[in-house]
DNA sequence: AATAGATGTTAATCTAGTTTAACATCATTT
DNA sequence: AAATGATGTTAAACTAGATTAACATCTATT
């Protein structure tokens, strides 16, 4: 039950006092997944808003054609889950599942308004973390418009070397928007060039 | 001084009381902008949140070859700014510019960070807003990936029929990532094929 | 150690969308 | 009404990236 990482990231945004901790406390609950399992299904109401005590996830959209396409990976002391189907509590777009065997923070829907009832600075935390994820999701549309994808790429290897590191090649690819063989392509110009 | 649409859209989220609303209406500034003008530029610090009482904007990107893509179009009863660097106070990465004379409400960063003390329920106000900004940013690049231009387009056009018609071409064409001529072309096969 | 399944590479062919360039249309200003 | 600038169209040549398919490598399981 290891609940520092946690109170240790929210610290970055507000301060909680001993009872408002344990008040939140109270309402999380603790939860491991295996390799594979899903967090979230397409089509379904997503439960949960999942703090990463440790390993990764990934969010995707499978398409008509059966294709997946990733919009984000997820590691420790960070977020996962569908977040528009979560705060609307109604079927959602995505899925999530673990990439690797993972230990979550859970917050269900009710007892995260119940909190926010209890302890309204909660608002203020949730607030900066979406502004945040926002303002990514804005950035990472305008370098997909703007940029090759060899650029892309680079950029990725730069701001999230971890993932680069720990997720199979032809997920990146899907996270980038490209095909495997493309993204093959793209690292054996890379070596080629340096 | 018209603050109606304001009371009545913060309305569809939390309610305030009389009091409060006198709080917020005494921190607002109301502005008229002009065609052309811009709100927020690439480079400066964004000074306002921006509730479009009436009129017209693009949010828009502008790459080292000096070519322009828009990430967002906003009109009435919605809100234009670059958020990223509004909420950080640090120089932002997009413009923010008038397509027609605009009646905007602004809100300073000062004076927000003043309301949310006074009238802590504004923060569930933003928080609200911005998640479902960020449901709709995630949405899009799923679009950008699993749909072609053509889709893409057929989608615009179904969702924000306004604009579609308020709105250059050329404009849509890079809101989409696509070029005007190709736009064109879209457009010349969707007519022949009806 | 042999097999199967997951991941990664290479190369040929193909296509959605770009680039360039010339022209058409419309609105605004003189 | 002529001229200028902003917007929109068409078509030919081109390219970034997709598709297909065959093969390579690495694990994990029997």
């Amino acid at each position: 039950m290891n609940n520092k990482p946690l109170l240790e990231y929210i610290n970055k945004f507000i301060s909680l006092t001993v009872e408002e901790e344990n008040i939140l406390l109270s309402k999380i609950v603790h939860r491991n997944y295996l390799k594979d399992q899903y967090i979230a299904q397409q089509g379904d109401i997503c439960k949960s808003a999942n703090f990463i005590n440790s390993g990764c996830t990934k969010t995707f959209y499978m398409d008509k054609e059966g294709q997946e396409h990733i919009v984000m990976f997820s590691i420790e002391d960070w977020w996962t889950s569908d977040l528009g189907s979560f705060i609307t509590q109604t079927p959602g777009d995505f899925n999530v599942q673990c990439l690797e065997n993972s230990q979550l923070i859970q917050f269900t829907h009710d007892n995260l308004e119940e909190l926010y009832k209890q302890i309204p600075k909660l608002e203020r935390l949730f607030r900066k973390i979406v502004e945040r994820a926002f303002v990514a999701s804005q950035k990472r549309i305008i370098r997909n418009f703007s940029l090759t994808a060899k650029e892309r790429y680079q950029i990725f290897k730069k701001t999230y070397p971890k993932i680069d590191q720990r997720v199979p090649q032809y997920m990146i690819a899907s996270y980038l928007g490209i095909t495997k063989e493309f993204l093959s392509k793209i690292k054996s110009q890379l070596i080629y060039n340096q």
